[in-house]
DNA sequence: TTTGTTATTGCAAATCTTTGCAATAAGGAG
DNA sequence: CTCCTTATTGCAAAGATTTGCAATAACAAA
C-alpha cells in the first residue's frame, strides 16, 4: 500500500499543519521500505537520500504521523516502537520475541473481546495499536 | 502479596543462579513500593537505602527476575516497561496512554481469545506480558 | 575453613529516545 | 510578490537503557 501525497498534503494543511520535505521524506521511506520499520531504518533510509535531516526530526515526525493516523505504532520485542502505514483495516500483531519476527492477525478476531472490553470497564482501547508478544511456531520447537 | 525470600533463594541455587545482596534488595524494593514499579523508582528505593547499587544492575536484574517469573514486566504507555510481583493468577492490563493509570482485567477475559490464537497460529502468547494501551473513562471525558 | 570456578557487579562507553531553545521556513494575508 | 505569524527543524544536552570487560564475590567442593 502506498500514500496519496495532495490528499495527505491538504489534510494536513486543513488541521494547520504545515507539509515540510523532511515529511514528505519521511513517508517516502516508511513506504519505500515497507512492512514495520524502526526509527533507525527510517533515518538511515531518508539520509541515504539527503543529508538534510536530523535524528529528532524523524523520531519527532513519527509521532507526528501516527497522532494524525496516517502512521500506525507497534510494540516490538525489545520494548522498542516500529512503524507501518496506517491500513483502512485496522489489524493486529503477534510478534516473536526470539527472532522479531511479526504476524498479522485480522482486527475481527480480537473485534469480540475489544467490545467486552470496552462495555465492562468504559476503556476506550488504541486499536492500532496492540501486539501480542510471544514464541512463534519455528522458536517453540528450536527450545 | 510479599515474596517468600527463603523458597526463592532455594530456587534461584537450585538452577546455578547466585543470591546476592543486591537481588534481594530490589526484590525487597519492588515489595515495599508495591504495584507497578518502574527501574526508576526501584534504583531509587535501593538507593535510599545503600549506595551499595548501580543502575545497570537494577535493570539487569529486573529482567533477570522476570525470566524467573518472579517478576511479570508489562508495558507502559511511553513505550517504558513497568514490573510487578508474578502472582499466581495471571492478570492483564488496561493501560491509560493519558493519566497512566492502570485497571487490571482477569486472565479468565482473554483466555478464550488467547486460546484461538495459539490454536489458529501456534504462536505461544507470554500471558504475562499483555498491556492494552486506551484511554479511561475519565480521561475520555476531559477530550 | 579454604579454595576454585564462574555468575554477577560496577564502571564506562555505546545506544536509543526525548526535550529546551534559538533559528528557520511554511503558507495565509495583504 | 512581500510580510508576518508561528509550526518545525537542528543542535546540543539530558534521560533512559543496554553492553563489553575486568574485578568481585557467591557458593559448591574439598
Amino acid at each position: 500500500m502506498s500514500h496519496d501525497m495532495p490528499s495527505i498534503s491538504a489534510r494536513l494543511r486543513q488541521a494547520g499543519f504545515r507539509v515540510t520535505p523532511q515529511r514528505q521524506l519521511i513517508l517516502d521511506a516508511v513506504c519505500k521500505l515497507g512492512g514495520h520499520v524502526t526509527p533507525e531504518t527510517v533515518y538511515k533510509q531518508v539520509r541515504s537520500i539527503t543529508p538534510a535531516i536530523n535524528r529528532a526530526t524523524v523520531y519527532r515526525t513519527l509521532h507526528f504521523l501516527t497522532e494524525q493516523q496516517i502512521l500506525a505504532e507497534m510494540a516490538l520485542p525489545n520494548g522498542r516502537t516500529g512503524y507501518e502505514i496506517a491500513s483502512e483495516t485496522p489489524h493486529h500483531h503477534l510478534v516473536c520475541r526470539q527472532c522479531g519476527g511479526t504476524v498479522e492477525i485480522a482486527d475481527g478476531m480480537i473485534r469480540p473481546l475489544a467490545e467486552e472490553i470496552e462495555a465492562q470497564y468504559n476503556f476506550t482501547l488504541d486499536m492500532h495499536h496492540i501486539s501480542f508478544l510471544g514464541l512463534c511456531a519455528e522458536c517453540q520447537e528450536e527450545k
